[in-house]
DNA sequence: CGACTGTATGTCATCGTTGACATTAAAACA
DNA sequence: TGTTTTAATGTCAACGATGACATACAGTCG
């Protein structure tokens, strides 16, 4: 039985593409001449490089980068980043700055989805470690990394993105989650507040818990020990953000101020507060379009700088893969707009 | 002299990777034999290719992608999007569309940029060309396409997206823009506005003229036809959005409706109106986050759809080559919140 | 003038994988 | 038993580019 050609069928093309040797049959030299023409290296006399060039372009020639990779070791210049949820507006900010890191060394970036399915999460780096990718970037969804040990063993830096990895030693480039909500509480308790909400929709575990930590730890700070009659952390499946602050509002002793975990959160929040009469203070995590427009404070930071930093790491770890792990932390800065800055009544 | 290896160093792998060849020894067989086993081919005996798994699995062995798709003519199962902007949010949910269409097809999308430098564009395509990548999703920014229509006879299929190509025979994916700001100009016709203004910030020449074609065309229906003075079209570096609203309110006969052409100049408009004591009707083009939660009506459309029209096109044309252009439109609606739906005083 | 230097070019092998074809051995059959 | 069939595996070449090495020829020098 003949073995059958790949899956995907592609329509010959009108010409068959040419390579050096074609070149070199048109200008009259061989493949070798060709290439160090191309590679513009050693020693080729200025007549030969004309006829050479010349017949490139007639025949529309263009180096095979495969090939080169190939002969190589199968070193390509392409870096992959594993997303979870492609529509989370954060992370496409996050791959403008990396794709614009990786490009200042001549690196391209792959993108790629597990659809926030973390069984999907190995499949998908799997099929990226095939393509030969130099390096990896990723915003890790699985409950576990270890299957990569393997080939971090084998030269493949590997840089964590948002949260770091579990069980895999990988440098890491994470926000400072608990800062970031520290410092909007204590913004909050600056002018008087006490009674303050912090609302998450399901997020990551971790950054839900260091920003859970940091409101947390602010309010000790202030004297304020039973917190948990204001978190409103929503599972899957539960109550959305905007539900929880009705709820929080409907209480004996409602809250005066609320604080938002991440984006959705926000959303949620702004939504209900706006049905509301109550005048309660509001600082999200995340800033968003408009939010400057309509006078939200919040806690922000660059997620260009994510992955620009992150971009960094790998391009680092491709020279010298020895060393301990890094872990760098992108910091967040309160920027106060009017919703932030009402004082408890 | 002896020639130079590729510029980008890299560390050397601890250990090598393992090749079909290496797994062929460990299990005591030929490379072919364990190529069969990976393919999941022909006829192997199961204890034959249990022994090969067992050797793949100490070695890591993975196969090496770029050594097929040489060996299966440099056809490779990427495709390359490339976009000006990276910052702008639009161009994030188009690729995120594009890259779960693609994942269905078993295809990998490649995003590069030309940061909006109509210069690089062919460059950066060159590149990507190099990579033998599989075929060419673009949003088109230099004025010229034709440096493509070489690559298009050898068989790489390209796809425009949201604006066409110049002078290039390419398929594409663009939005009903006429279409989307006539609506939004005859609903507040409707409610009795006459005074309209058009405002767009710098946007790509296309669209910019599209969306200002439908607002003038609206118009002219009702009997505007002198709509010059309320046209704000924004050069690069010339006034902002906001700034053209503060001088359209200060007119002796001020718009009482102001259409904005793209996101950037709803932002600018929004601010300026937020100032403002008069109660101007207003409708955006392109929907942002929280835009319901401020009662903004907008002409909206699916990003992720133009991105998913477009990956399904070039899907399709990788079968099939021959067929003239196809030109798709993606609708859109309007989606009244408020803003829009206020009557002429 | 012959040995030597250096420049321009060519030949060959290789990167890892897989079709085409060859070979081996066991099973099936006359 | 000898011949044919079939399954399992191996050998080889090729994809395109490029290092290592070889060759050819012009120019230089003692």
């Amino acid at each position: 039985m003949p073995e059958a050609p790949p899956a995907v069928g592609l329509a010959a093309p009108a010409q068959p593409r040419a390579t050096l040797a074609d070149v070199g049959r048109l200008a009259g030299v061989s493949a070798k001449t060709v290439s160090r023409v191309v590679l513009g290296s050693s020693s080729v006399t200025p007549e030969t490089r004309d006829r050479v060039l010349r017949a490139a372009r007639t025949l529309r020639f263009r180096p095979n980068h495969l090939a080169r990779d190939l002969r190589y070791g199968s070193v390509t210049n392409t870096v992959a980043f594993v997303i979870g949820d492609l529509t989370n507006p954060f992370y496409f900010a996050v791959a403008a700055g990396i794709e614009r890191e990786l490009a200042r060394h001549g690196l391209l970036m792959i993108l790629a989805s597990t659809d926030d399915e973390p069984e999907s999460e190995k499949r998908v780096v799997e099929a990226l470690l095939q393509q030969r990718v130099r390096a990896l970037l990723m915003v890790p969804i699985a409950s576990d990394q270890s299957y990569l040990e393997g080939e971090r063993q084998l030269g493949t830096p590997v840089v964590c993105i948002d949260r770091p990895a579990t069980n895999l030693i990988a440098d890491s480039v994470v926000l400072a989650n608990s800062d970031g909500t520290a410092e909007a509480v204590r913004a909050l308790i600056r002018l008087g507040h006490r009674r303050i909400a912090f609302v998450c929709s399901p997020a990551a575990l971790f950054t839900h818990q260091e920003r859970l930590r940091g409101y947390r730890q602010a309010l000790r700070e202030a004297g304020v020990t039973d917190t948990t009659r204001w978190e409103r952390l929503e599972e899957a499946g539960g109550a959305s953000a905007a539900d929880s602050v009705r709820d929080l509002l409907a209480m004996a002793d409602p809250p005066t101020a609320i604080v938002a975990g991440n984006n959705r959160a926000s959303s949620g929040v702004l939504h209900a507060l706006r049905e509301s009469a109550d005048d309660v203070a509001f600082i999200g995590f995340d800033d968003f379009e408009l939010a400057d427009a309509y006078g939200i404070s919040v806690v922000a930071y660059d997620p260009a700088e994510l992955g620009r930093t992150a971009a960094q790491l790998v391009v680092s770890r491709m020279d010298d893969l020895t060393g301990p792990p890094r872990h760098v932390e992108i910091p967040t800065r309160l920027i106060p707009r009017g919703s932030g800055e009402r004082g408890a009544p």
